[in-house]
DNA sequence: TTATATAATTAGATAAGACTAATTATATAA
DNA sequence: TTATATAATTAGTCTTATCTAATTATATAA
């Protein structure tokens, strides 16, 4: 069993590690879980040698077969709880995130499978982030962003990447959920500003970072 | 926002207080929680500087109103997670609480209320013990043990004491669960054995300590 | 009342996980 | 290549919550 710290940043390495050609330092780390980086460096010996990671200067931080299963499995946790928060207890999308990551490092063995059992199998969470399967597949997530796509295009939006209850809840504002169709009309060159149409509707800008933060799929 | 420790020296604190007439000792608590009596001290002093205790040495600890409410929260959550755990995700009775034991600590504002209205308001949880209500309120509780009966009553099993997995264990064994009708035939003066019928089938023999951690309620 | 057992308390140590400040490496720009 | 900025690391400190060992209080029995 290991430690909420350690299962922290278990998670983070884990998620940096899905940015593929990254290579992942403690500066890195130290900036996903906003604390010192001397503290990063002392985490990482620890999870060494509790083989969890390999550390080397050259390749960076990577998770070992142990340390990738540990971290898969509390990011199944977390997206499952998200659900469960959601379409049982009527949370609102940008509510679940927080209260999923104390959830998550409940500790029983049999507590993911089952509660995958009751919610029936999701494959996503609310966020669009695909749930891990009890033998550690993820489904095909998402990479395409709105602000990748060519002018003209019509998308359907699939996950976003900020969970922050900030950028959701701007979300609900401009009533774009999972599903939303979103049209990209225009890409402003000065500063990448995205001209795009919502649902069918009247024409709204956003930002560049906005449209980096919805990941998209065709239609 | 309490820290876990904190918040368990809460919940034992009102357990303790729950026994009628006893006073509340730091080797009371040290008992409870299975800990040195020095850390309790300790604890002692952090939480009456938070003011959820107040501790004199004449009459030994009491919760402050702050403290009563917060443990009584701690303890709602407790029983609502053994619930959901037993009706929606089908734990055994024996497995529950040590799961509800970490997810009674999930911190949200409306976290309690959302889960009660889920489970649809239940007084009590799989153990018979009462879930306190979003005021407050605390449901009756039973104290009349089956050790307590004279030789030839007939009762109804409505609690337990003892929520340890080797006694839940030993009572599935024996066919016993909430609403379980038991008939005291006869006490063993020699030990304070008692000799049983369970749902009107054979006698069987239990000791005197498994007596006094069922509680029952007239028929 | 005095002796003894039990309880409460204090003092000091430890481990985990964080921090700051200082130092050493490494990468980047002039 | 050298200067400079950024990153990594080390050393030392802090806080929380534990512990053990020693001491002081209190209750109980002789």
């Amino acid at each position: 069993m290991y430690t909420l710290s350690e299962e922290n940043y278990l998670k983070a390495i884990y998620r940096l590690s899905q940015e593929k050609g990254q290579k992942i330092t403690p500066k890195g780390i130290s900036d996903v879980l906003g604390n010192n980086p001397a503290s990063v460096v002392d985490m990482i010996r620890k999870l060494a040698e509790k083989q969890l990671i390999d550390y080397d200067k050259k390749k960076g931080v990577r998770l070992t077969i142990q340390g990738e299963k540990n971290a898969v499995l509390i990011v199944r946790k977390h997206r499952l709880w998200e659900v469960f928060l959601l379409e049982k207890l009527g949370y609102q999308w940008d509510e679940i995130h927080n209260i999923a990551e104390e959830l998550e490092h409940i500790k029983d063995d049999t507590l993911a499978d089952r509660l995958d059992k009751f919610l029936e199998f999701p494959e996503y969470d609310p966020h669009g982030d695909p749930i891990p399967k009890a033998n550690g597949k993820v489904p095909k997530s998402y990479s395409v962003t709105l602000a990748n796509l060519k002018e003209g295009t019509r998308c359907r939006v699939a996950a976003v990447r900020d969970t922050s209850s900030t950028f959701l809840q701007y979300l609900l504002k401009l009533d774009i959920g999972i599903n939303t169709t979103i049209q990209l009309i225009e890409k402003i060159p000065f500063d990448s500003s995205l001209v795009i149409s919502i649902g069918g509707k009247d024409k709204t800008t956003v930002s560049q970072k906005f449209g980096e933060n919805i990941l998209v799929d065709g239609i």
